[in-house]
DNA sequence: TGATTAATAT
DNA sequence: TATATTAATC
């Protein structure tokens, strides 16, 4: 239990960003199928696509070709490097950003994790969504991405401050049994999370600053993506999988 | 401009 | 169901 130890908090803060929980991406990660995925440009006429808003950049695409042709991509897969995050820029091969769509993104519990660790690190002053993505430094996370999370994540963090069913209210220990709530009640909540100020008024300011960010771009996650048809074979989205470390 | 929220879409 | 998108508002 962790009210027992009161350092519990301090342990798990200290382990955010850790670099041993990343995995040194240096491999291939896209695969012919995402490729194909990307070009979705699609042989079926995309109708009904009233929104042409999802803008993705096909850095995958190696030779300048602005037409939906399905290149076996193939990008090099030595960024292992040093490079961090590319996919926020906007601006790969100087290719612009094509009208593609950003695979659904899949927020495993090591991402979640990555998520809750930043959240707590940040502090209640920090913890919006553009920080709160910018210190994951996941490749290919959106603002959005993680404002939607957030957005669901707040709401979990409510549910279970006012309820008290399952949650302790005073204490730091959150447990809910609920399936929705499995992502979430498995990482720890960050004491900033559980404060009052935060859940309950809608106030915008006044907050003073508490620390800030200690470590920065993590760089790089090891980055996937799958198929499968998501519960309706609908138009056929893809996935996007973030993998544990060690996978 | 970006964050938050609720509603709605996929 | 989980996540995305949008619109209204702050």
């Amino acid at each position: 239990m962790r009210e027992d130890n009161p350092n519990w908090f301090l342990r798990w803060e200290e382990e955010l960003p850790s670099p041993e929980e990343l995995i040194p991406i240096s491999q291939t990660l896209i695969t012919p199928h995402l490729a194909l995925a990307f070009q979705i440009g699609s042989p079926n006429h995309h109708l009904g696509s009233k929104r042409t808003t999802a803008i993705y950049h096909q850095k995958l695409q190696p030779s300048a070709t602005p037409t939906p042709t399905p290149p076996p991509m193939m990008m090099n897969s030595d960024f292992g490097g040093g490079d961090s995050t590319d996919l926020g820029s906007g601006s790969i091969g100087g290719e612009p950003a094509r009208t593609l769509k950003r695979p659904r993104l899949v927020w495993t519990p090591q991402l979640h994790k990555r998520f809750v660790d930043a959240v707590g690190h940040l502090g209640i002053k920090n913890a919006v969504p553009k920080t709160i993505m910018q210190l994951m430094s996941v490749e290919g996370l959106t603002r959005e991405n993680v404002a939607s999370h957030l957005q669901k994540y707040r709401l979990y963090l409510r549910r279970m401050q006012g309820g008290n069913g399952n949650g302790i209210s005073g204490g730091h220990v959150i447990v809910s049994d609920s399936a929705t709530d499995r992502l979430f009640a498995s990482s720890p909540v960050p004491v900033d999370f559980l404060s009052p100020e935060y859940l309950m008024p809608p106030l915008q300011h006044s907050y003073l600053g508490k620390h800030v960010i200690t470590q920065q771009n993590q760089v790089v996650r090891n980055l996937r993506y799958e198929d499968s048809d998501y519960g309706h074979g609908d138009g056929g989205r893809k996935i996007l999988k973030l993998f544990p470390a060690g996978n």
